[in-house]
DNA sequence: TCAAAAGTGTTATCCTTACACCCATGT
DNA sequence: ACATGGGTGTAAGGATAACACTTTTGA
């Protein structure tokens, strides 16, 4: 406040990971921009400038940029994170006016988008490794310890700012020990650590890594614009976070819906199996949902009791989540 | 991307809540700011403009404001929250250029700050009615409560925003029922429950409530110039969640210890008392801290041994962190 | 001797996990 | 008949909270 009012422009970007659950699948609603300097054009999260003359607020703000760019009215939003640097290790003077990126977490019900532009796009295509429903995914211990491995038997290059851990014991905290001790909320960890380690696409475009590092191979993740693939991953942490202690899920569901399609939503989200029974004693047990007295007849099998979310019990509950552990299935 | 490039100037603050525990007491560092409306002049967070030409990154941007304003070094940094709408209910127009504010926790070690503007405020001198430590707080029963209750009962002035909790219902979520359900990392909710109530000076200052509903007793908390405490509240929330699955309470101690002086710290930082002798076992059980084999003399009673925080624990552990339940102490 | 804090031991209870098993429907 | 999902019972094991109690120092 008693220094110089040097004032560089700054620009500031609302950026959207609008998430839905369609058929056991996350997706994510992308807008593919055409300028791409890869084969693929790459795809984008739905996005646009704060302007506070034309919106009130930021998340006002976003949800009108949504509107325009995708015709998706959002229900809940949240705030998550606000990135100053760009490709973190872009160079001083890369552009100006000067981008600082704002993330939201939006979840929706799943829609196919009209609009050419807008996709839906699965999740774990941008991030094969967090799907562990159906065991632990082959590429880790194939293609990514491997390479992780390399990595660190390579001499620090540049700045070595002061880390607490080593880059073994960040490979262990991030991906476990032989599929052990697996962290699913340590999404943005894991991204950011294969991005140091110049393994994703994006750290070769950012110029960080040499030419030669980047594996682009599509076991490596489909790859994002800009830092946009950062923002995804910061949402994914969120969600399989939050997903314990509130009850987000229920964002994602219609207002009726069985407690198998509780489960499969659950697990699509958090990409761990779980325990049938258990979940069905829990999830019923902890007051967060109630009968309806419907029944829903094409389930495959036996019909099942539709339920619906109780809104109370945010006011009994301490942390009214889905306090579940993952589990054999 | 395809729309208006309506360039409305925008101004990004940098915010710090610089959060030090000394004697048994949480404080936060604070600037008083001499030009004020109030009686005693008005603290105000470390804080200053983002000027990428300056800073490389927002955190470095922060350290160098806070450096500037205070003479420290921040060790321990984390983004807490981007608020767009200073004084939420503030009118367009406002001011401009409009400004945007990043708000930081950052943990310390308590010192006595030898600039004349700057000092050591204790948290609770703010939100009196988040220290739980020797029983609920007489201000909740005897005032806060009678005064919500009030205000539930007016109508319901201007644009009802949907909200999933009537007035009652948001109550009782924030300050659960006759001393019952609380839940102590719900101190956003409830400042912002105060707030919109009226209660707090801060609501008064933003013009938001006629000045009638003002009440500006010292038993509602100090108040803070702009935002400030509203940062502010968002950092103890923030600290106190995050207390239960992270390490961070021993950024506030030195590197040798007593298990009493890190009960006692956490304490300060939840709010609550804790139950000795589990407290004891679950800390030295749960591997996050190894005994140095040192002992600590003065300690009012029996020589205690000292321990010092493991840092390897971060990569064995799931969430490591002080998972302590609140107890009679 | 007493206050204050350091420590140890034990028990009842709850929560989680896992396993076993039966029910109702469609093909 | 059998596959698929719906739904219940129960027992083992671990974590937690509460209690009682001993030990070692300084004043």
């Amino acid at each position: 406040m008693t220094s110089k009012p040097q004032q560089a422009s700054i620009e500031l970007g609302l950026h959207a990971s609008i998430v839905s659950v369609h058929q056991n699948e996350p997706y994510v609603v992308c807008v593919s921009s055409p300028k791409s300097t890869s084969r693929h054009s790459a795809d984008s999260l739905p996005f646009g400038l704060f302007t506070p003359l034309a919106h009130r607020t930021l998340e006002i703000g976003l949800r009108s940029w949504v509107k325009e760019q995708t015709g998706l009215d959002l229900g809940y939003v949240e705030q998550l994170y606000t990135f100053g640097d760009r490709g973190r290790h872009a160079q001083a003077g890369d552009r100006d006016p000067h981008m600082v990126s704002i993330g939201y977490l939006a979840l929706t019900h799943h829609s196919e988008p009209s609009q050419q532009q807008v996709k839906q796009r699965r999740w774990y295509d941008f991030f094969p490794w967090e799907d562990w429903r159906n065991g632990p995914p082959a590429i880790i211990g194939k293609v990514i310890e491997p390479l992780l491995q390399e990595w660190s038997r390579r001499p620090e290059e540049g700045q070595t700012r002061k880390r607490p851990l080593g880059k073994q014991e960040r490979i262990r905290f991030c991906f476990g020990v032989k599929g052990d001790n697996w962290d699913e909320e340590k999404v943005l960890d894991r991204y950011e650590l294969l991005y140091e380690a110049g393994l994703v696409a994006e750290a070769a475009i950012d110029g960080r890594q040499a030419a030669e590092l980047w594996i682009n191979s599509p076991e490596l993740g489909r790859s994002m614009s800009h830092d946009h693939r950062r923002i995804l991953a910061t949402a994914m942490s969120r969600m399989r976070g939050k997903l314990k202690y509130r009850p987000l899920v229920f964002e994602l569901l219609p207002s009726f819906f069985t407690l198998y399609e509780l489960q499969k939503t659950v697990e699509a989200i958090s990409g761990s199996p779980l325990h049938k029974q258990n979940f069905r004693r829990l999830v019923e047990g902890g007051g967060l949902v109630e009968a309806t007295g419907e029944m829903k007849k094409s389930t495959g099998g036996r019909p099942a009791k539709l339920f619906k979310f109780r809104h109370v019990a945010l006011v009994e509950r301490p942390s009214p989540g889905l306090r579940v552990g993952a589990s054999k299935g």
